[in-house]
DNA sequence: ATGACTCGAACTGTAGTACAGTTCAACTGT
DNA sequence: ACAGTTGAACTGTACTACAGTTCGAGTCAT
């Protein structure tokens, strides 16, 4: 810690301000799945011109949370069985890649700790917070590959992921999430590497079952 | 296929269009690594405004050919041994993983086939050609991950280290070229998992290798 | 010469206006 | 009920303008 840590000049543009402020928009449902994102709209209700606003979508496409349809501009991204099953199958390949490697002592302290903070969040009931902890778990896991990319990767999936359980609404009981999420961090304890794999695939599993089911539910 | 095949009116963008061209260009060498891409210059050039290759830039930075840097636009990526060595990581990673698994039959065709291509373009010496089959033949064995979302990942990464190679002008005798690949592609069709992750680490290691020898000798 | 400093040209980031072409839902006529 | 028409809303693109930033060339002191 330096005496002039948290001194940082402004080093940011606008378009990515509101990038980030339209990302958090979205996440918190102000807009849902398929919505479009009008650009008059937006521009006037903040301030900005047009163009500004066309750049910030243009980053948050980078991000994932929407896509670009000509002349209907950008979409929210909107979840089908087909694109969440292709968000599980990566994320069970990743998962089960580092589940087979042999993780580091910090790494193992890593996925303890976001283990118990899971427990933490499932004490208080809090189910925003406990599938952001569901999904650190993971992260952390996906950690042991040792690779930045694929961290980053993750994380881009992680974020689209989040969004549509929170569209979805997701939900199962904290005692369920944390006896799976247990038996996984078990078996990576005890350096069980095929147990944890499966585990890791049944964990999987069972969410996107669920997730399909749910999704089959909205039509 | 259909009788109207092939039949699609324009369905793109200018933007798009010349995010397009500029990626080609890009590869081309028309831009070298670290070089800043000029609106104005560039809008002049092609006869468009700037806003608009303002927006084709950032579709661009969606391939990941380029990045923004505030104030100062869009710079086309520049490789440095960190950013190489991750590079090859998240690719062992993903190739090992894939080699741990079982390919199905017609994944085994086609990484058959993308070999014989390999060994093909190695007779003819085009090292432009050998580069991309050697590439394709690594994002075969990726595709018996059976997960589009890491194909599409993987095929970003591709792009990206094409463009690297190209810049530094890699060279490798094409006889070492399909001796190395050969070697993965026995390991993969005797089905002995264990050989085929170990070929494919010590490919990856010693690619990694001269690429960052090559690097130090830019400097 | 060397290094610190200043200045200006070139460029980016943003605002604002304009307009042709597209989309889509409401309306119309059958 | 249904095909066709119309118009409002919106996107894609062009053009202009200007404040703030960057960076190299020139200047000055050492």
């Amino acid at each position: 810690m330096s005496a002039l840590d948290g001194l940082a000049v402004r080093r940011t543009t606008t378009a990515q301000q509101l990038a980030d402020g339209l990302a958090e928009r979205i996440m918190a449902g102000a807009f849902g799945p398929g919505d479009r994102l009008r650009e008059s709209a937006i521009a006037a209700e903040l301030g900005v011109a047009r163009n500004t606003i066309r750049e910030a979508v243009r980053i948050l496409e980078l991000t994932g949370l929407v896509r670009y349809e000509v002349n209907r501009g950008a979409v929210v991204i909107a979840p089908t069985p087909e694109i969440v099953e292709a968000l599980y199958t990566a994320r069970e390949r990743l998962e089960t890649a580092a589940a087979a490697r042999t993780p580091r002592p910090e790494q193992l302290d890593a996925i303890t700790e976001a283990f118990e903070n899971l427990c933490a969040a499932a004490d208080t009931g809090d189910l925003g917070t406990i599938v952001d902890r569901d999904l650190a778990f993971h992260q952390a896991i996906v950690a042991v590959l040792d690779s930045t990319r694929l961290d980053e990767f993750y994380a881009a999936m992680t974020k689209e992921l989040r969004f549509y359980l929170t569209v979805l609404s997701k939900s199962e009981t904290p005692e369920e999430v944390v006896a799976q999420h247990r038996l996984i961090l078990d078996a990576i304890r005890a350096g069980d590497r095929d147990r944890a794999v499966a585990e890791i695939r049944a964990h999987i599993d069972t969410s996107v079952e669920q997730l399909k089911q749910l999704l089959d539910a909205r039509r």
